[in-house]
DNA sequence: TAAACTAAACTGACTGGTCAGTACAAATAG
DNA sequence: CTATTTGTACTGACCAGTCAGTTTAGTTTA
């Protein structure tokens, strides 16, 4: 039998790739549990809910997202920010795709029971990017740190959606040029 | 008895109203049919399903923006083309305001009926942010486009969230950038 | 001019399927 | 001995879609 560890990490594995290519309400709990080769009661006895499912992975994959930015951010030159935030944001996309397109799709969601915590993380990614812009000396108002974040966002899910036609470079200097 | 168009208009209405809220998949006919006060076979009657009552609700919303889009590209000077064709697209934002967060929490969804129809309109919306960076002599690649066009309605939908804390100059100037 | 007719528009109780969540006894692991 | 997992069967809520019947507006007939 397989480890508690190790269950949470199939079960969890299972539902961002199925939310990921039908979204979260089209995914049932049965078809998760089928998919990690697990049974439907050891979903409810790892997670509790679906709901709680999904807060786990948006939560996991949002902090990990967080952590990354605030890295680059601290250890970027001034005048090089806003590629290195952008840099760090894109690679993210890249090495997690399931996950990151669940929280791509359900960040503009407004019926969701996790609403709140995707708008905290909302607003901490536009403070870290206006955080970036100001350390570039380039100005920093909410406008501009939104704008920022939402060509880099559109960019990365253009580049997972069309795998390899895009270099990190090239997007990363588009969103440069872009504001 | 009402006339058909009203009929259809009043469950336009309350179905843009209660998708904005709460989202299409959370927005039950029911629901819909008793906002709109008009029984649940009206509903069926007059758009044959849900789908094809949120298919025409996007429809109409998508074809109303890609024509001011057009529009502003076209009698847009060389040279203020981007600004000219934000500005359309935030204007549009701003006058819809139901229906364009319906549209703008679907747009990146992948679960829908109305994926391709989406799909179709957003590389529409793409294409004619290319078109107007070409016209101001920027780099028009793939990239660019994207970046452009996900500052813009990043910028839009905080405007939106926000109401009047940003000014539309002030979101202009933050799409169009510093440089 | 009013009665009869017609078709389109509308109504709302009902049906059938789906799915989150529960129950629980038995098996396995550390 | 305790925590974890399994398998199966079940419940109850929710909800899209149906349909037989009712209402309305407009038209024809006598």
């Amino acid at each position: 039998m397989a480890k508690r560890g190790e269950t949470r990490e199939k079960i969890l594995s299972a539902a961002a790739q199925m939310a990921a290519e039908r979204g979260i309400s089209a995914t049932a709990v049965d078809d998760i549990a089928a998919a990690a080769g697990v049974a439907k009661g050891s979903v409810y006895y790892n997670f509790g809910s679906k709901e709680g499912l999904y807060a786990e992975l948006l939560g996991e994959t949002l902090q990990r997202a967080g952590q990354r930015l605030r890295e680059s951010l601290d250890t970027a030159v001034a005048g090089d920010a806003v590629r290195s935030v952008a840099e760090a944001f894109l690679r993210g996309l890249q090495e997690h795709p399931a996950s990151s397109k669940v929280v791509a799709a359900e960040l503009f969601r407004l019926d969701r029971p996790w609403r709140e915590s995707l708008a905290e993380y909302r607003s901490l990614f536009f403070s870290m990017f206006a955080e970036a812009l100001e350390k570039d000396d380039r100005p920093a108002g909410p406008a501009n740190a939104a704008a920022i974040f939402g060509s880099t966002i559109m960019v990365g899910f253009e580049r997972m959606l069309f795998a390899d036609r895009l270099s990190l470079a090239e997007a990363v200097a588009a969103i440069e040029g872009a504001s």
